[in-house]
DNA sequence: CCCGAAAAGTAGTCAACACAACTCAGAACG
DNA sequence: CGTTCTGAGTTGTGTTGACTACTTTTCGGG
């Protein structure tokens, strides 16, 4: 137990060790907040802190008048998992692979500049690969990164570790997403790589990356099949995410109201 | 003002109120405790409160030491919102159409039933419908439900209202659903009634709901053409959410650890 | 004029108390 | 035996007070 840590990311974390490890089963009842006072030897505010974070996760529902239950036991996936395929994929117990099919510098054209937010014709990273699991292609990822911050992939060992290593080790750490997911046709590069009939199905994913601040660090389209890889999201009346069902416009991928 | 309602959803109201009307523009500061306690007359504890929700939707971001910042303006679609097509149309603008292509009982499948959490062979209805904006075809639902659920979609009007108003009135409320997405190649009633060429990639939704005691009310594909609809996510590192990517197993759509 | 240190202001954390609203089990009643 | 009602237990809400950690501003020295 980390001791410099606030005690309700402390109880947080007990709590989330006791679903995982099954001492608190789906459905269950939480044992009551006073039952946890006793037990950790905090105030009410700390504990109540710890639970209204379990609840903002989906993890526990319920409560006034009787003790919260237990809802799922499988955690979020985290931001880093969800972001770094390599890191996913281990997780599931497969072997991410990769195959770089160009990693190169070139200027913006005038809708990627936007998309980066950077001057037209500034020179951008270009980075495209396939990513294996257990060895069969899954998915197509093109991604594009200001060259400030691509120029850290160019010289890197891209065929072995993860890109998000590799930035993470420049100190470009990646905060904030958005994701537009749609279908596509497969196109020619899609059915040389993935090795699929031309104009099948992919599920394409464009994802827009900022760090703390708000710079875009990277703009991508990741094309999977869907006969390895989807997304699956939750939702409920009482817990809202941000997750929005969009009517197609000629306007590209953007954050909200920016 | 509700009177009624607790401090800290006024509190939670009012500002989302001032978000929205620009009052707290994008990128401001948001006015410190002090003040807000000083406006408002309560004390620290509710306007936290009402802060914390603000952060939870990532609403506001920051904070320790400097008052946090306005984030998104936008706000997160409603759960009723993203559920009900209608709704969905009508809040941005367009007009909602519908064609019943069917509208049946039959015995649940082997596979029907184990989603909807029935006995074999038990009585489901089954819907199908295309979805239209502005008269154009965007979507073709196959809906199932228990028949007990389901039978009061029988009798009502579908082509005039939405059928979540439709359940509404007898009772039956979803409160939960779950998501899954891929993309699927075109087949021939998609062909015919989305006016697409067969293999065409169409966005695929499937979902789950189910009403505040677990029990399930609807499973349903959605399968949407991407020309005219998609689905948008955001992320981050300090605000996670219920959103997973997954490797594709033969077992169906269900809720995580269930 | 610039720079660094001190000071002031801010949010984060924690405690202790009080009351309200709700749930549930068991007692009392018909 | 079934129903209703009461009361204990639980969470939701709100208050007050105190301290810590961090940020921004201010001010003085160089």
């Amino acid at each position: 137990m980390t001791s410099s840590a606030p005690l309700h990311v402390q109880l947080y974390e007990e709590m989330i060790r006791r679903i995982r490890s099954g001492a608190w089963q789906q459905g269950d009842k939480v044992p009551s907040e006073k039952s946890l006072i006793a037990e950790f030897g905090t105030s009410r505010g700390p504990v109540r802190q710890a639970l209204a974070a379990l609840r903002a996760e989906g993890m526990i529902v319920g409560g006034r008048g009787t003790p919260p239950r237990v809802q799922r036991t499988a955690p979020v996936q985290s931001f880093d998992t969800f972001m770094s395929f390599t890191e996913w994929a281990r997780d599931l117990g497969f072997v991410p692979g990769q195959r770089v099919i160009e990693a190169s510098r070139r200027p913006a054209t005038e809708r990627i500049a936007t998309e980066l937010r950077l001057a037209p014709d500034s020179p951008i990273v270009e980075i495209i690969r396939v990513r294996l699991l257990d060895g069969k292609p899954a998915m197509l990822e093109r991604s594009l990164y200001p060259y400030e911050i691509g120029r850290h992939l160019l010289s890197a060992d891209l065929d072995g570790g993860s890109i998000y290593q590799a930035l993470a080790g420049a100190g470009v750490v990646p905060v904030r997403a958005r994701h537009v997911i749609d279908a596509i046709a497969a196109h020619p590069l899609e059915v040389e790589q993935l090795g699929v009939a031309p104009g099948s199905p992919l599920l394409r994913v464009r994802r827009l990356a900022t760090n703390e601040f708000g710079t875009v660090i990277e703009t991508a389209d990741d094309r999977y099949l869907p006969s390895m890889t989807n997304f699956a999201v939750e939702n409920s009346a009482e817990h809202r995410i941000p997750l929005t069902r969009q009517a197609v416009t000629p306007a590209p991928l953007a954050f909200a109201s920016e």
